[in-house]
DNA sequence: CGGAAAATTGAAAGCGGTTTCAATTGACGT
DNA sequence: ACGTCAATTGAAACCGCTTTCAATTTTCCG
């Protein structure tokens, strides 16, 4: 029943034209008559043809495809942050023609698994997410000469020159700014539920934080600096711990949405109104999931959707591909404050 | 500096043998004397060598990679839920030497996506996610004789032998239950907070919910049961609604966690105790990013582990494209009611 | 030691495209 | 009608691996 996969040579046979000729045609070579374009056109049509990709990939040495390589944490965890960043940059994959390879691995595993899809030839370049300083997955793509880009950057500052390719958002002016506004409200007495602070995202937005209130004068205890897994939980968790104690923070700054809903649920099981009795400011990412989109937001926050910065990372990388005389592209993102309902000056 | 690819025949000359032998002893045949094959691994170590993989296809016909087709909706939305299947069944993947390849497309692209994957032979199989009724995928990919699972299933019954494989959680049953412990501890006015009504699970949790209503001559007004994107707003949406209305329900089922997390906010927002004023009961895709694992856990729920599911239909799939002859999968899980704080005997 | 059977290894034909270089066809000017 | 040059089309090599079938080498026994 099934006919076989029309090949390309069916295809000619078919027509009565060359393999040569009808896979010029298809490719639209102005060397091929008009006339032929469109019966080689509409012969594939009829026949359903489609090339085989690996023979693409085996003739052309182009994998159109781009490697992402997820490590799932002990606890089998997928960040949901990750999720948006993907299909932020799977459209724009799918748009360009290239196919989005995910591989779930270990981390023991990780880098074996970059060496494995380069070598084999799987992919034409890789996406690299949540960098930490001195990220051994750069130096090993480096050493591979395989294109990628870093979803974030390691250590350099702004203004150094590296030598790979980087989209970011400014984490750090982010937080910095969040924090000032919370000063100018008057708060003094600001804790911070920061990410894991392995993570350089993390560092950074500890950094602007610390910022901030070293221009005010402004002290933070250390015990009010928290790095931790960015769940509803923890949020939740950290902040009822941290309501509990003699001398509270009268605002607090997530690092995510989700810690923020956790925060919101300690309060409001202590029975504290959240804007009027404590700030609080965190991250948006704007996952889908997580809308703060009302008017106005639930939450304040420094919002960037990561949704953007996926597609945007993708558009850099597939540019980097096609030309390899492209300069290595570094570019920061900025985040903007958006007041909500979550903020309100400091009770006196 | 960075030497070409090494290619199988690269490493044949280096070794003085065949591609051939080469080839074999990789491949761990038989019929290669031991000697040799240790010669040939070490060799193939030292070089660096992997096959190619393109040209692994083409001469084998197996794509060795499985395909996701993701819609982005309108709102460009990707749910957190697909996030841990997808985890769970990378996983298997990465496991059996498999690649998974991810398209995200608009939905009107979406068939074409799987005809034109299919037709490139980029892929062996498909997973399908989030089927409705008469699903047009299903018909399409019998019809290109690929095979595919589905995650979730159409309309046949359990028991009625379908025509294509699937897994799927017992959602009616796993409604049924909850509902009827709702009813044991007295609730005769409950709400629910349902997924999109066009998707096939949406409909069989609606369907357990009546049953078991039906069962004890409870009757719930139309008014409030929902149908809706299940994210944290709408169930603050909703349940904000729903709370202020004169009659008020006693008990709410809700089909996520994140629907839940916004119920809650709505009840605390209004200043009422979940569990004591009001009970709720939500399904729990035990999703890494809000894990509801305290104990006792913070919302009772019917509990499975999506990620669980992942990696079983990945497993399915596979055995399937390995052994052809393997008849067609069909699987249906139980979900486990786990009690929890949220749920109390009605006030009376 | 001779020869059949068993153990190894190789040559070459695909797999299904792309691309180089040559061949054919057609148009045009004289 | 004929030569010339541009416009089209084809033949064949090649991409890198698997596999069929044949060739070669060993091993084993009478």
């Amino acid at each position: 029943m099934t006919a076989k996969k029309t090949s390309l040579k069916d295809l000619s046979d078919y027509l009565g034209l060359s393999q040569t000729t009808v896979s010029r045609g298809l490719a639209d070579y102005p060397e091929v008559a008009a006339r032929t374009k469109t019966r080689i056109r509409q012969a594939a049509a009829e026949l359903n043809y489609a090339p085989s990709s690996s023979a693409q990939k085996l003739a052309t040495g182009r994998a159109l495809a781009i490697g992402h390589v997820i490590t799932l944490s002990d606890h089998m965890t997928l960040n949901p942050f990750y999720a948006d960043f993907i299909a932020g940059a799977g459209e724009t994959y799918a748009d360009s023609g290239y196919d989005m390879l995910i591989s779930m691995v270990s981390r023991d595993k990780e880098l074996e698994t970059y060496r494995a899809l380069t070598n084999s030839q799987k992919v034409d370049g890789f996406v690299l997410s949540e960098p930490v300083p001195d990220d051994p997955r750069i130096a090993l793509l480096q050493e591979l000469a395989i294109p990628f880009i870093v979803h974030g950057r390691t250590s350099a500052s702004i203004s150094t020159p590296s030598d790979y390719s980087w989209l970011d958002v400014n984490n750090k002016r982010g937080f910095e700014t969040a924090t000032r506004y919370l000063l100018e409200l008057g708060h003094r007495q600001i804790a911070l539920i920061n990410g894991p602070d392995w993570l350089s995202f993390a560092q950074r937005r500890k950094a602007g934080f610390e910022a901030a209130l070293l221009d005010c004068g402004v002290t933070c205890p250390e015990a009010w600096i928290f790095a931790t897994d960015m769940s509803e939980r923890k949020g939740f968790e950290i902040a009822s711990q941290l309501l509990q104690q003699r001398q509270r923070p009268t605002a607090i700054l997530c690092s995510s949405m989700l810690l923020a809903l956790g925060v919101q649920r300690a309060m409001h099981s202590q029975g504290l109104q959240i804007g009027a009795d404590i700030s609080l400011i965190c991250w948006d990412d704007c996952l889908s999931a997580f809308d703060n989109q009302t008017t106005p937001p639930q939450f304040t926050s420094m919002r960037s959707s990561i949704f953007d910065a996926g597609a945007m990372v993708a558009e850099c990388l597939l540019a980097q591909i096609e030309s390899p005389t492209t300069l290595l592209h570094a570019r920061i993102l900025e985040a903007e404050l958006v007041k909500g309902q979550s903020t309100g000056p400091v009770k006196s």
